[in-house]
DNA sequence: TTGAATGCAAAATATTTGCATCTTC
DNA sequence: GAAGATGCAAATATTTTGCATTCAA
């Protein structure tokens, strides 16, 4: 557990309880948590968090490239702290958000020298997200 | 000029000036606005036109399928009247938004099948972003 | 003429800012 | 002790809703 003080210390970040229940959550988690459902999940640990400080502390760790923030088109972003690059497979319907595993898990990222050298752009990172319905959705709709 | 009469007829749209010139705009544009600029960049041509007009305009057009929105992670979203699947590139400094043109412009729908075979969803479509620094951003930092 | 589109204002949503207090180092 | 982090409240930015008026067919 006190292992995420010391990624904290690792980034040259002060350790606290609230960054340290943050980290540890989304490094846990599969679900590719928004802000807000990351404070509804952790607030019962922590009595005296903050929305905001949720908001300032993702801020923080997506600057010093601890986690990855997207938005997968639906006004919402979502948080990841798995910092491989990878693709995401969304539901339009139910709006959750899956990894693609496997040899297209990286897809985007194997173009983007081909991309730079068509382009005028230096190309730093991608991101690819397919779009469809789910297991659960696909049978409703 | 009336040839976009005949697009909003054909998608069973009355015709009014507000939506002519929205995407009259869109069509011609290359730039990929968002709601904000494009009433910007049309409001002198319809004295009376209202933001909330191009909001209420762009969400019917997307949802008949005449132009596509997206959110290239900046808390900004912008549409794109070419329904041609093609892959965006997107600056990171200044935030333009250019088409990839070229093989690597469908790559994110070549692989659709692909994925769809690799993952519990049915998959509809893809969205595939390249981020890095343009060629005028590229010398300034 | 009638149902739909518009524009205005207000509301809702999501996120950011300012600042006093508290905490970490 | 000093710099940084937190939490609250207020502000901001963006998008949506309600509704009376206007317009297209």
């Amino acid at each position: 557990v006190e292992q995420y003080m010391k990624i904290l210390k690792d980034y040259g970040l002060r350790v606290t309880p609230q960054r340290k229940l943050i980290i540890e959550f989304l490094s846990r988690t599969r679900s590719h948590p928004t802000a807000e459902s990351i404070f509804e999940e952790i607030k019962d640990c922590s009595p005296a968090l903050s929305l905001n400080t949720v908001y300032k502390t993702l801020e923080i760790f997506e600057q010093r490239g601890m986690v990855r923030k997207f938005n997968i088109g639906f006004n919402i972003y979502h948080y990841d702290a798995n910092m491989n690059p990878h693709s995401h497979i969304v539901c339009t319907n139910c709006k959750r958000v899956d990894d693609i595993n496997g040899n297209l898990s990286n897809l985007g990222e194997r173009f983007i020298k081909e991309v730079e050298s068509n382009s005028d752009y230096e190309v730093f990172y991608s991101d690819l997200f397919f779009y469809g319905h789910c297991k659960d959705c696909r049978h409703t709709y």
